[in-house]
DNA sequence: CCTAAAGTGTAGCCTCGACTACATTTCCGG
DNA sequence: CCGGAAATGTAGTCGAGGCTACACTTTAGG
């Protein structure tokens, strides 16, 4: 039936492991929380800049981003579709009801996991870069247990 | 020259920001770290089944994973371009030196990820579930800080 | 007021990571 | 010893997220 490969048949031990129906999960989960991770982005940093400066530009968004403006365009596009901002051409990039809750939610994420990496003493450059990149990984049940430590911690 | 935007005529603040290139320099390291983290999560599981099966099954790891089998043995061709594997056709997976160091240093990390959240006080399942997201983004700097705050609590 | 520069938008191309569908190889069991 | 099931491999498609190149608006400033 299937076929045996080089290291079985060489004769190692082939243990039968239960199934891990699980750890494929896992994985799949990181990988969808990948693809929120951009939206996230954005609409965390259209309301900054609509706070702080009064309009979020394409180019603004694409400098800020690191990118280049096709394809912050596109991604406001996409951002369009989810219905978390609206846009029309020529004049600047507003957030949705859904938009401005999606962007405080993970502003709120953002700051909770740098001040809980800075607690366990990570220096604040890497933890302001470190917290790019994991935030977006972060579920509920940890970031509770975040704010828990933090508060006993104080 | 430049369009100002409707908010900017609306007679919003418009604040003068001084440059951010750190903030895209942040968010494109998190995305390259993104691309990288798939080839880690391969080498690692490819180096359990080899240890605790004795053998790698592109279609074990693709179960594990969650994806399909092609999916599976294309990332593999991708692990064997980067250096990471060796593969002969119908003969199973097997890792390069550089892949058995990278698979080493991937499974420490996760150890060290799931150990810091379960201090700080996140349950098991979330820990091990955030963890699979997280450790991808963990920089070295903020890996010591997690071993030396683990040392210390003990 | 009218032009040119900056910003905006569109089109087309690329790679990755995922999928389905189909072809090929291996090797177990009758 | 050989037929078929399971594993493996290949081809083609799709969307996301990048890019460059080119076309079109807008508006500051002479």
């Amino acid at each position: 039936m299937p076929p045996r490969t080089e290291a079985a048949r060489r004769g190692d031990s082939t243990v039968e492991l239960p199934a891990e129906p699980t750890q494929a999960q896992r994985f799949g989960k990181a990988r969808t929380a990948q693809s929120t991770a951009l939206l996230e982005d954005y609409a965390e940093l259209i309301a900054d800049l609509l706070a702080t400066g009064g309009e979020a530009r394409p180019t603004d968004i694409a400098r800020r981003l690191g990118v280049s403006h096709a394809t912050a365009i596109k991604t406001i596009a996409r951002l369009k579709r989810e219905g978390l901002a609206t846009a029309r051409p020529y004049r600047g990039v507003f957030l949705t009801e859904a938009g401005e809750t999606l962007a405080a939610r993970v502003k709120a994420r953002h700051r909770l996991v740098v001040d809980l990496l800075r607690a366990v003493g990570v220096p604040a450059e890497a933890a302001e870069q470190d917290a790019e990149g994991i935030e977006h990984h972060v579920s509920d049940a940890t970031l509770q247990a975040f704010s828990r430590f933090l508060k006993a911690q104080r």
